[in-house]
RNA sequence: GCGCCUGUAGCUUAGCGGAAGAGCAUCGGACUCCGGAUCCGAAAGCAGGGGUUCAAUUCCCCUCAGGCGCUCCA
């Protein structure tokens, strides 16, 4: 149990206790105020009303009936109540650190439920752009959440390696390897125009030499989708984002499954105009559906839910996909689709992360794939670096907008947050480095006396380090790994005002093996953190 | 026109029913010392208008502004 629900639990069993008829479970906030103590409850506004009590006055109550033992005071202040928790309860934390090292951070939130998390499956017929990456990074840590809280996680990315988009890229490529020999064919209207086309085409060309003239545009555009999916591997291997299986849409077709499933739900389609339709209008979505052409070819959508009912008889728990927000009014459609397969649509849970905007200095900078000019994520990995690029693109909750300015995260780039946070754990580091030369031990905390500990900032810190399985709890319940830049930012905060105030290493031998104990503990909080972020936790800068 | 998301300090943004928080930029300070990639301080903010509530930046409605989507594209 950490600190915060052994709190929690006391103050339910005195509220029980006192006031039987209160229905209400008592939430504790931690509290970021330290005039107002480590955490607070709001409870007596709550019970105000069904006492028919001024809050205060059950606050002040509440406060002096919930003092002691692990709550070293407790104040009544304007209805709140805030709580202090001791000092031995604190210093308790740092052995339960000590032990667990790199496992403080899990939780067994997730029971071991199976969960399927889909993201980024970009289309293979251009490089990744930072808004891909934004929803690469998020889903990659949002994996290493849910599996630290318990949850087992699969990592899919749905790979779209059929239809318009590729045969328009098999044009594109072949246009251009003709091109080489000096002949022409007529450029499609909505084709691919960056140079990487070009590239391949050079590659196709160095390889196969005339050869491939004669091959069709399915053969160009086979050929140039591995390549391009094999530099989109590279560049999420590049970015630390890390996937367990990619999922080939084809493959539906090979295995009928496509086929499958417009058989189960003829029932439920009709023709018109010369196409084949699902009356999806029927529950949620704005309208019905078109599942086969009239040219008769399938669209994408009876591929997507043919690759969804895959997902859902999988046996997973939960699915989560993870979106850009472009693609908000495909939810509704693949909702209801499910519907007449008899998938439950309330265990598909659907992201959606706002775009990035990608900025130098006041210069937006394109990211069209179609027209060819545009930095890649590539570009951005090369100039910000991986840890910088992960840290900016994790820093904002998904529905906000994110603005990545290139010219700031480098001008920046020795007093950003990254920096920051990364320099205190290059910081705790040197500090045991420096111990160590001095030729004070490091001795383990059951045999030190922590209780020596008991500076302000000492227990702030404490106080803050005890938050940090909640924050990956929260994160994990609400999906939303933002917070974990945040907390490690503050934390780096905290740390830094505390080291300036006081003096680690000491002619008092006693105190300095304590206090070396508290910053072995931070350092591995902040490498808790940082792996959780996919990034790099140095001992030296 | 309809739908979804977003308007918080000069800029980038946390908080999302209870007591407005950071970073950058600006200005002013700090350590003979364990890493100055640090610390302390100042100034500055909930787009506007109505509701609901003991309590609204947070929930509901309207207005205004921005983004995205409304294909037999994916």
């Amino acid at each position: 149990m950490t600190i915060k629900e052994e709190v929690e639990t006391r103050l339910a069993e005195v509220i029980k206790a006192r006031y039987p008829e209160n229905p209400i479970f008592p939430q504790i906030e931690p509290e970021k105020n330290p005039a107002y103590g480590d955490l607070s409850s709001n409870i007596a506004f709550g019970l105000a009303k069904i006492l028919n009590n001024p809050p205060q006055v059950l606050a002040a109550e509440i406060a002096e009936a919930i003092s002691g033992g692990i709550i070293e005071k407790a104040e009544a202040v304007r209805g709140f109540v805030n709580i202090w928790v001791s000092q031995e309860r604190l210093c308790a934390l740092l052995p339960e650190i000590e032990e667990n090292k790199d496992n403080f951070c899990r939780s067994n939130f997730g029971e071991g439920k199976k969960v399927l998390l889909e993201f980024v499956s970009a289309n293979p017929t251009g490089p990744l752009h930072i808004g891909h990456g934004r929803g690469a990074v998020y889903g990659d840590v949002l994996g290493n959440i849910l599996s630290a809280s318990g949850f087992l996680v699969e990592r899919e990315y749905y790979v779209n390696d059929t239809g318009n988009q590729i045969e328009t890229l098999g044009k594109s490529v072949k246009c251009r390897y003709l091109e080489l020999y000096g002949e022409r064919l007529e450029f499609p209207e909505n084709g691919y125009n960056g140079e990487y086309i070009a590239e391949i085409a050079k590659k196709i060309r160095d390889e196969e030499g005339e050869g491939a003239k004669e091959k069709d545009i399915a053969y160009f555009g086979r050929l140039a989708s591995e390549i391009l999916l094999c530099q989109i591997q590279k560049t999420l291997s590049d970015s630390s984002v890390n996937f367990s299986s990619f999922f080939y849409e084809s493959s539906l077709y090979e295995r009928g499954e496509v086929e499958r499933l417009l058989s189960d739900l003829s029932a439920f389609a009709y023709k018109k105009d010369g196409a084949l339709w699902l009356a999806t209008n029927k529950f949620s979505d704005e309208k019905d559906r078109v599942l086969v052409r009239e040219d008769n070819r399938p669209t994408y959508y009876v591929a997507d839910l043919a690759y969804h009912r895959n997902k859902f008889g999988r046996g997973y728990e939960r699915l989560i996909n993870l979106w850009g927000t472009d693609h908000h009014g495909y939810v509704e459609r693949i909702k209801s689709g499910l519907k007449f397969l008899g998938c439950d649509p309330e265990r598909l849970n659907i992201i959606l992360y706002q775009l990035v905007t990608l900025k130098r200095g006041k210069e937006l900078v394109s990211m069209s794939t179609r027209k060819g000019e545009f930095i890649t994520l590539d570009d951005v990995l090369r100039e910000v670096g991986k840890d910088a690029t992960r840290f900016f693109l994790l820093m904002r909750k998904s529905d906000a907008h994110l603005e990545f300015d290139l010219e700031l995260a480098k001008k920046e780039s020795s007093e950003n947050p990254v920096y920051y946070v990364q320099y205190l754990h290059a910081r705790c580091s040197s500090i045991l480095r420096e111990a160590e030369q001095r030729g004070i031990p490091f001795i383990s905390a059951d045999k030190a006396n922590l209780l020596l500990l008991k500076e302000l900032e000492e227990h702030r810190l404490m106080a803050k380090i005890s938050l940090f399985p909640e924050e990956i709890k929260e994160a994990a319940k609400l999906y939303q790994p933002h917070r974990i830049p945040l907390y490690l930012m503050e934390l780096a905060g905290i740390f830094h005002n505390y080291y300036h105030h006081h003096r680690i290493l000491s002619e008092d031998r006693e105190l300095s093996h304590a206090r070396l104990i508290l910053i072995n503990c931070v350092k591995a909080v902040v490498k808790n953190g940082l792996s959780l972020l996919g990034i790099s936790a140095p001992e030296k800068m």
